[in-house]
DNA sequence: CGAATTTGACCAGCGC
DNA sequence: GCGCTGGTCAAATTCG
């Protein structure tokens, strides 16, 4: 579906014109006024300001730079719906590939995401609403910042699982566990959102080539080192779908997070 | 101040 | 071999 977005020149004129195409859409225009409205005040970061020369940078997003050659990273949106536990369609695979064909298997009301925060954490996913992009964020890194793959490289230590330096794991691998689940989008409010049986905790945000919608990549913080991963993105054929993707064993023995709901996220990450 | 989130940048796998 | 793209990192930012 190609949206039109000529004539959009504010982040207002943006948000109504995306949520009047969704509306169509997926009929969640109550919802999406909630989104749209926690979105707007609440939740970390959810904006960022400008470079302290733009003063008054009610130019919105420069258009310089910011994003020019690589559009194509990360997409801040809104959420519209939360998830409901009910009539979760699990469709599991072991693969060794990146593709989702698959098969039902089973409904249990897993749960689908968002475990971790409160729903604060599903703020991205959902409905995208191009990002109000105010600022042109920070200066590019210096080379020697970054990590290298190399010999130097520290081990996963982020990562935790204990194989090979960060980037040199985390590419498509073949043979590892994966499954995934459809998850239909039924909920009402997005602060409803179902723990899952693992705490979570959101490490990126990707839009995707091909997809309207960004994908989202969570980390198991439930034990410590444990290499699972998951990513969800919603469907490309269905936008009341979700497709949940689990990569990896979790390396624990706990199901349940050892720390309480409401802290959830980064617990033991050390910067 | 710590926790949680956002998001630009980086990097390697993969397809052509 | 090169370019594209998905996956990840980590600084920046905001809130409780």
């Amino acid at each position: 579906m190609a949206v039109d977005f000529v004539g959009i020149q504010s982040t207002d004129h943006l948000l109504n014109r995306m949520f009047q195409l969704l509306s169509h859409d997926l009929n969640v225009s109550s919802t999406y006024t909630h989104a749209v409205s926690a979105f707007k005040r609440t939740g970390h970061a959810r904006f960022r300001r400008g470079p302290s020369s733009t003063t008054g940078d009610t130019n919105g997003p420069s258009t310089s730079s910011h994003s020019e050659g690589k559009s194509r990273d990360t997409t801040s949106f809104v959420q519209n719906e939360c998830f409901s536990n009910k009539s979760v369609t699990e469709i599991t695979t072991t693969t060794t590939s990146t593709s989702s064909s698959s098969v039902v298997s089973s409904s249990t009301g897993g749960n689908l995401d968002g475990s971790v925060s409160n729903g604060k954490q599903f703020s991205s996913l959902g409905i995208v609403a191009p990002a109000p992009t105010f600022s042109s964020r920070k200066p590019p890194l210096p080379s020697t910042h970054r990590k290298r793959c190399g010999a130097d490289r520290p081990v996963a230590s982020v990562h935790g699982s204990g194989s090979g330096c960060h980037c040199c794991s985390k590419r498509r691998k073949t043979g590892s566990k994966r499954e995934i689940r459809r998850v239909p989008i039924t909920g009402s409010k997005i602060t409803s959102i179902p723990a899952d049986d693992y705490s979570w905790k959101k490490y990126g945000e990707k839009k995707i080539d091909g997809s309207l919608y960004p994908r989202v990549y969570y980390k198991c913080i439930t034990g410590k080192g444990c290499p699972a991963r998951k990513r969800v993105e919603l469907s490309a054929d269905d936008s009341k779908m979700l497709i949940v993707t689990y990569d990896g064993e979790h390396r624990h023995r706990d199901r349940h997070a050892p720390v309480p709901m409401s802290l959830t996220g980064v617990y033991g990450e050390s910067k």
